[in-house]
DNA sequence: AGTCCACAGGAAGGGCAGGCGA
DNA sequence: TCGCCTGCCCTTCCTGTGGACT
């Protein structure tokens, strides 16, 4: 392509009409002012959090539902009103928020304590101290705010299925040294089980409270892609059956309002790529096997060296037989991996990669048993041809295979 | 009924990098 | 600079196990 027609691609661009009005709308951080269908839960998490408006603590909240169920966004949204009041009012009332999950800021103990007391104002080093130290430094900023502090933890059953639920326990027991300060505890969990992993103690008395989210149906997802569409896109730009198409697809799986709303995102992206006025409906289609294709190869883009060579031994051999086991994988991946100019790693070590791998969603890996021949994981590939190839093209490339 | 396979997966610990405080 | 602490990745050693085979 020359200089001259790359100028006017991008001018072409800048003249056209975009699909969308405002973009950010449909962003996953966005909030909305008006949030559909969770007054119930609203009103409940309102209720129970009134107290700390008078300084006293209140009860210890569990908010349950899987993913995209506005558990987040409804916290967030009852936290803020309550905080704006609260300073109206001259309340002391600190509200801390933390996401367990995200990798490399609360995923250990370390990590969350040394959050925590970062949000309340003391500097803690990303690495270096005792743990014990840590935690009494988030102590002391908890006792340097007088008044009711709540913590919010999102994601907290990650960080118990990694860490135990110790921490959790000393949390919910921090009420019982602390003169100044009252503390309230808000976990939130993709997980309903979860429970299951914790101290009864704890679990008693972090449930004091417990608020459940039940997944979207497909009509309430409708009317809140509705009310995201009417604001993110300009008018006429959304063909007929669009939103019905993506609340549909969701709504049938899981009721995940996000994944919704991506759907629409993306669609309307690739339409727009296609120079389309109009989002049109076989572009969700096509929306879905992008974010589908986008997730796996970031995934696997993201995973250590070792894993991906892993990933590139499964698919390698996939071709060939469609039964493979743990046993054969580590054989091919030895030398792969020496192909590659690398010692391979144990076998128990690959057994873990393996299963971290199937929790990705990257491969399918099941623990069956073969009798006589053995107690092994049965591995198979569930992925797209057009995926595998990407997967392919990026690992080889990567390591000149 | 007992054996035995081919691993799964738990526990402990080594080595390294990043970072603190003295 | 040194001693110490942490998280992370990995190894070594180990016990556990479902079910086909004997």
């Amino acid at each position: 392509m020359t200089n001259g027609s790359l100028q006017d691609q991008f001018t072409e661009y800048l003249e056209k009409d975009s699909i969308f009005k405002d973009k950010e709308v449909l962003s996953t951080d966005y909030r909305p002012d008006d949030i559909l269908h969770r007054d119930e839960h609203i009103n409940e998490l309102a209720s129970i959090l009134a107290p700390s408006l008078k300084g006293n603590d209140p009860s210890n909240i569990f908010i349950y539902g899987s993913v995209g169920t506005g558990k987040t966004l409804v916290t967030k949204h009852v936290c803020n009103e309550l905080k704006m009041v609260a300073d109206d009012a001259d309340e002391d009332l600190e509200i801390v928020y933390i996401n367990c999950k995200m990798k490399k800021v609360a995923d250990t103990e370390y990590r969350v304590s040394a959050k925590l007391a970062r949000e309340l104002g003391k500097d803690v080093p990303s690495t270096g101290l005792p743990t014990d130290e840590v935690y009494e430094r988030f102590f002391e900023a908890l006792e340097d705010h007088e008044g009711v502090v709540i913590l919010v933890l999102d994601e907290i059953d990650a960080l118990i299925k990694k860490i135990g639920d110790d921490f959790l326990y000393n949390l919910t027991r921090v009420n019982d040294d602390l003169n100044n300060t009252k503390v309230s505890l808000i976990g939130i969990s993709n997980d309903l089980n979860f429970t299951d992993y914790m101290d009864a103690r704890v679990k008693s008395s972090l449930g004091e409270e417990e608020i459940i989210f039940r997944p979207y149906n497909a009509l309430q997802l409708k009317k809140i892609l509705e009310q995201r569409a009417s604001d993110a896109f300009r008018d006429e730009c959304l063909k007929e059956g669009v939103i019905s198409k993506c609340s549909a697809l969701v709504g049938a799986e899981q009721g995940d309002a996000r994944k919704a709303i991506d759907l629409l995102r993306v669609a309307a992206e690739l339409s727009e790529r296609d120079n389309r006025e109009q989002v049109q409906v076989e572009y969700v289609d096509k929306a879905q096997e992008k974010i589908e294709k986008d997730r796996i190869v970031e995934a696997v883009r993201n995973q250590p060296k070792h894993s991906q060579l892993t990933v590139y031994t499964i698919i390698d051999m996939y071709d060939e037989d469609g039964k493979i086991v743990t046993g054969d994988v580590y054989s091919a991946y030895k030398d792969i991996a020496r192909k590659a100019g690398t010692e391979p790693l144990t076998q128990r070590r690959i057994s873990d990669l393996i299963d971290e791998l199937d929790m990705l969603g990257v491969i399918n890996a099941t623990v069956t048993s073969q009798g006589r021949h053995g107690r092994t994981r049965h591995i198979s590939l569930d992925l797209d041809a057009h995926i595998v190839e990407k997967l392919t093209e990026m690992l080889e490339d990567e390591f000149h295979l």
